[in-house]
DNA sequence: GCGACAG
DNA sequence: ATCTTGTCGC
């Protein structure tokens, strides 16, 4: 799914003299909440020769942070008149009659159906290998590796790397659709699977329980563990003090997660993604601590990834 | 009504 | 995620 041309495709739809605001573009897309976070996208990461981006304000009028002359001669130019950063009698211009299949919300089902699918118990008996996935970003390059270590010896097996054009924006709740695409053509390229997968975010630890560990560990048939270095949602039962201690998060009463103190410092938030229990992945993430706060495979893969796009 | 929001 | 090296502090 290509979010960025659906965007682009949405703000070509507003007639010259007309505006739109960004929750009413999010709800073209398909999901309202989302609008602040398609506001950051039209200013950091789309270009106004794309698509007209000079016509979506904010609501009640508001025309927002962008009031440079280019812009207001601009809306000028268009016939709109600006009253004290507003534009006047805004209700008479904004376009609403968007035609769009609404891609978030077809999205939003997808995730609902996979959360469905996601098993919590372990698919295998014995952890030989460990995997870890990153992605680094030039623009809208993503620059990928993964990195595989035997669990035991804590050997480096194999790094594999990848890249790829990125079609989709960084949107809370949907980093799935994201970095999916690329993490699967990495795993793709392994000699040898690992025995479970650790991937940077979250896996059920998700409002709808469908984060990408989980739509990883789904879709690719392969426990998965989400490690995630900041909480996206649900409540921590108590800020973790100790090494080691891993208070639950909780979201609507149901464990959904784990904050662990993995090192001196910030906790890193664990969730099972699927094929794979609460217990083993906090283990496994515990007996994979290294130096700095990420597990071994995560920091490698981390490090591979970053130098990686720098050489690109 | 206000604040939060993986990478 | 990204801009960026050494350095101050727990
Ligand atoms: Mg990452």
């Amino acid at each position: 799914m290509d979010l960025y041309k659906a965007i682009i495709d949405i703000i070509n739809q507003i007639p010259r003299g007309m505006l739109t605001s960004y929750t009413q573009l999010a709800e073209a897309l398909g999901d309202q909440t989302v609008a602040r976070a398609i506001r950051r996208v039209i200013r950091d990461e789309i270009s106004w020769g794309e698509a007209p981006c000079h016509r979506v304000i904010e609501d009640q009028g508001f025309i927002g942070e962008d009031e440079s002359e280019k812009r207001v001669r601009l809306l000028k130019n268009e016939g709109l008149r600006i009253d004290n950063s507003r534009i006047r009698d805004f209700e008479r211009v904004m376009f609403r009659e968007f035609n769009s299949t609404k891609p978030l919300q077809r999205l939003r089902a997808k995730q609902k159906q996979l959360a469905g699918k996601a098993k919590l118990v372990n698919s295998f008996t014995e952890v030989r290998t460990v995997g870890g996935v990153d992605v680094a970003y030039k623009n809208k390059e993503g620059y990928g590796a993964v990195a595989t270590f035997d669990y035991k010896t804590r050997e480096l097996i194999e790094v594999k790397k990848a890249k790829t054009q990125v079609k989709f924006p960084y949107l809370p709740t949907y980093l799935t659709f994201r970095e999916f695409p690329l993490i699967k053509k990495l795993v793709s390229k392994l000699k040898e699977l690992p025995t479970i997968l650790l991937i940077d975010g979250n896996g059920i630890l998700h409002p709808y329980r469908a984060g990408l560990a989980t739509h990883a560990g789904v879709v690719l048939n392969l426990p998965t563990i989400g490690v995630a270095k900041s909480l996206l949602c649900g409540k921590i039962e108590k800020i973790p003090s100790w090494i080691g201690e891993h208070p639950a998060i909780r979201m609507a009463g149901n464990v959904i997660g784990y904050a662990l103190k993995i090192s001196k410092g910030k906790p890193v938030f664990i969730s099972p993604g699927s094929n794979i229990c609460f217990d083993t992945a906090l283990n496994v993430v515990k007996n994979l601590a290294a130096e700095s706060r990420l597990p071994l495979p995560l920091m490698t893969a981390h490090q591979n990834a970053g130098n990686f796009r720098r050489q690109n």
